[in-house]
DNA sequence: TCGTTCACGC
DNA sequence: GACGTACGTGAACGAA
């Protein structure tokens, strides 16, 4: 789909942005040279550590014995082969084409020791040949230059490639750790930021379907949807709800109800982890499946069950005007054929059921991004600031700050992010609002901390 | 060269 | 009542 503009304002936030960006692009990213060539040769010590772990296993030489010289630990369908059809475990995914799935939910759950070390394996080599390599391979004294395109995908989203900007490890720290170290700031003296739309998604698709009890959740700071949400799935009081299990929560019902998953998905993997969550209940401690069952919900079954009231619940009772503004938009584009976004985008073409709900929340969600953005960097440049923005990563700006600009750079980012940009869109209904990290001076891209 | 599988981000 | 998680980039494998 190739960027399809309906007014000239929209043509112009395509335009300003890409001159933006080019100019984003130009200036770069820091990197530790030296660093990263240690890291890799650290990498490949660790590598080669796993490797000897891997072929002290049992199931190693069953291997080698099928496959002899051609045996290789990095070959997915050796690894179907040798665990489903010599070994006799029993394939705990659909089998799609070919070989049953060997990814890292089928091998956790196998969790022998094999398995664990073919997926420490796994998490290295992606560390050192994705990220690390990229980086070496890409710098330019000490520079990269990631690509931010805005003519590539679907939904009016940017991508990045050349390296990839928008993909680097963060949750798992160890991943995000060995990399991220390497993102350092132009000058010792000058500090990395990072500002992010809070709850960018949520609130732009609240300018779409306008549930007044959906508006209420933004508006009120004491109101929290993962957490209630939280209670409802697991059986818990609000004070029994602790951050991995409203995380959990976040990730395992809220959004994955709201990209158009069901039940049927959300409930096991729900259920899965409720195993590996504890729960604090005041002087002793249990795994949340233990209290599950103790309230009655025994069986994946019967918890799926539950689950399945809870989001007729989600729907019907708690969000009636978003469950009936997905009905009625995707009843539009199957009478139409395409759908308009509320940036001035025309999307068309054959497309389901949910691609057709998620495309315009997740592109208009970007493109305030991409208008503050450009703000920003006109800001910046027309006040002879040194300090630049260097990178975007779809609702988050990252910015080397100059010394002594941190103050009046973070004021002029909030007032364009939250104020400025609902004046220039109506559109937006509802608050908006960003969190900043910064780093101290001459400290990567690891070293971010909260600010305010 | 290309489709598939896997894994990282939002 | 049935249906069904969005969007990317990139590495490696393995068949063509």
């Amino acid at each position: 789909m190739k960027p399809l503009p309906l007014n000239l304002d929209a043509y112009q936030l395509m335009h300003d942005g890409t001159l933006a960006l080019a100019d984003i692009e130009a200036a770069g990213i820091r990197v530790d040279v030296e660093y990263l060539k240690r890291s890799m040769g650290k990498l490949t010590e660790q590598l080669d550590e796993a490797e000897r772990v891997i072929w002290k296993t049992g199931e190693a030489r069953e291997w080698k014995s099928l496959y002899k010289k051609k045996t290789n630990t990095d070959s997915t369908t050796q690894l179907s082969a040798v665990l489903f059809k010599r070994l006799g475990y029993k394939p705990t995914k659909a089998t799609r084409k070919g070989n049953a799935a060997v990814d890292d939910e089928v091998l956790r759950k196998i969790g022998t020791p094999f398995t664990t070390a073919i997926l420490a394996k796994r998490k290295l080599t992606k560390v050192r040949d994705t990220y690390l390599t990229g980086l070496l391979r890409e710098q330019v004294d000490g520079v990269i230059h990631p690509s931010f395109n805005l003519h590539l995908v679907q939904t009016y989203r940017s991508s990045s490639d050349g390296p990839n900007f928008q993909n680097v490890p963060v949750r798992d720290p160890e991943q995000g750790g060995v990399i991220r170290q390497a993102i350092i700031p132009h000058t010792p003296q000058d500090q990395l930021c990072e500002i992010d739309y809070s709850g960018a998604e949520v609130r732009v698709a609240a300018c779409y379907h306008k549930d007044p009890a959906m508006i209420t959740y933004i508006e009120d700071p004491t109101k929290d949807l993962h957490r209630d949400m939280a209670c409802e799935c697991y059986l818990l009081k609000q004070e029994q709800v602790t951050k991995p299990i409203r995380h959990a929560v976040k990730g395992g019902f809220v959004f994955a109800e709201f990209y158009g998953s069901y039940y049927e998905n959300v409930g096991p993997s729900l259920w899965a982890a409720a195993n590996d969550l504890p729960l604090g209940l005041n002087d002793n401690l249990m795994p949340l499946r233990d209290w599950l069952i103790r309230r009655g919900l025994r069986t994946e079954n019967q918890f799926t069950d539950h689950i399945a009231a809870v989001e007729t619940r989600f729907w019907d009772d708690r969000f009636p005007i978003y469950a009936k503004w997905k009905k009625q938009w995707h009843k539009a584009y199957l009478a139409r054929g395409y759908f308009d976004t509320l940036t001035g985008f025309r999307c068309q073409g054959p497309m389901r059921r949910n691609e057709c709900i998620n495309y315009p929340v997740q592109g208009s969600a970007f493109h305030c991004l991409l208008w503050s953005l450009i703000q920003l960097h006109r800001w910046l440049t027309a006040n002879e600031m040194n300090s630049t923005i260097i990178g975007q990563i779809h609702d988050s700006l990252i910015l080397n700050l100059a010394p002594g600009e941190a103050t009046a750079v973070l004021t002029k980012a909030r007032k364009i992010m939250c104020h400025d940009i609902r004046r220039h869109w109506p559109w937006i209904i509802v608050p908006l609002d960003i969190e900043a990290e910064i780093a101290p001076p001459g400290k990567s891209w690891n070293d971010m901390e909260s600010i305010k």
